[in-house]
DNA sequence: GAGGAGTTTCCTGTTT
DNA sequence: CAAACAGGAAACTCCT
């Protein structure tokens, strides 16, 4: 359970963003609560109000808490985009240790990726373009958690515990996120009866992993680095707590898997 | 009840 | 050839 507020979110994260109109995805209206596509905007042009957002946003999916975030965020005020595009990892743990290599990490992987909302095209097929979600005050908001247990967060408490890994599936790259399905009509299955959808199949499954990399649960599985080509994924950006395991996680349905 | 997030279901076509 | 991958479209459930 995190313990920040939706509040906190509110005032500390979104209100800011209409700054920096140039670089942003959003409409710049008053309703611009939504959180900003931090991939689709170039780090080398963030002030220093928008790198204390950016590092507001990754303390608050690393459930770091509320105080925590706002030390955090002042240890940052006097860096801009091109700034920390120069510093090391060591510099964002000298900045500040507890939060120094997460805050590295992420900013690694951000950079990684495209800065820009056009897909790679995979397939002579033309990618529909997405239609632009209306800001409103009702609803879920953006990164708001549900209570329910989504796909990212079953896969990572799968990939977290030894009856089910290496067995169902296993990591191929812990630190990078990569896992692979290894047996895909079972863990298919175990979502389903999770989800109480008892016609649940692999394609279906697969399916809705492929929406969840479209908002960065998942993400794209960098090509030609030796691993096979089918059933690999990766955690996203708005994916967590995948490198620890989670106390909390709720896996009894794997009580009794015998192999 | 409205509306958003996160799927589920189904489908057609492509790639491995 | 089978299985997996891709993504459009529409419907659905859960949540605020």
């Amino acid at each position: 359970m995190s313990n920040v507020s939706n509040e906190f979110m509110d005032e500390h994260f979104y209100s800011n963003c209409t700054h920096s109109s140039d670089t942003m995805t959003n409409s710049g209206s008053d309703d611009s609560y939504q959180a900003v596509e931090w991939k689709n905007v170039i780090p080398e042009k963030w002030d220093c109000e928008l790198v204390q957002n950016y590092i507001a946003h990754i303390l608050y999916r690393n459930e770091f808490d509320n105080d925590r975030i706002v030390i955090t965020q002042d240890k940052f005020r006097e860096c801009n985009g091109q700034k920390l595009m120069r510093m090391q990892h060591h510099d964002f743990i000298q900045l500040d240790p507890d939060s120094g290599t997460v805050i590295y990490r992420e900013f690694q992987e951000l950079n990684r990726t495209p800065h820009t909302i056009t897909k790679t095209a995979r397939s002579k097929r033309e990618p529909a373009a997405k239609k632009p979600r209306t800001p409103s005050t009702r609803g879920r908001k953006p990164g708001q958690l549900s209570k329910g247990n989504h796909l990212w967060e079953f896969l990572r408490d799968l990939l977290n515990d030894d009856r089910s890994n290496p067995h169902l599936l296993k990591w191929v790259n812990r630190e990078e996120g990569i896992f692979r399905i290894v047996k895909s009509e079972q863990v298919a299955k175990f979502w389903g009866d999770k989800k109480k959808r008892p016609k649940m199949s692999y394609e279906k499954m697969s399916r809705a992993i492929r929406f969840c990399r479209d908002v960065g649960y998942f993400g794209e599985v960098p090509k030609n680095v030796g691993h096979p080509k089918k059933l690999i994924f990766k955690f996203g950006n708005k994916a967590h707590g995948w490198d620890k395991k989670d106390p909390n996680a709720n896996l009894d349905f794997l009580k009794n898997i015998s192999y």
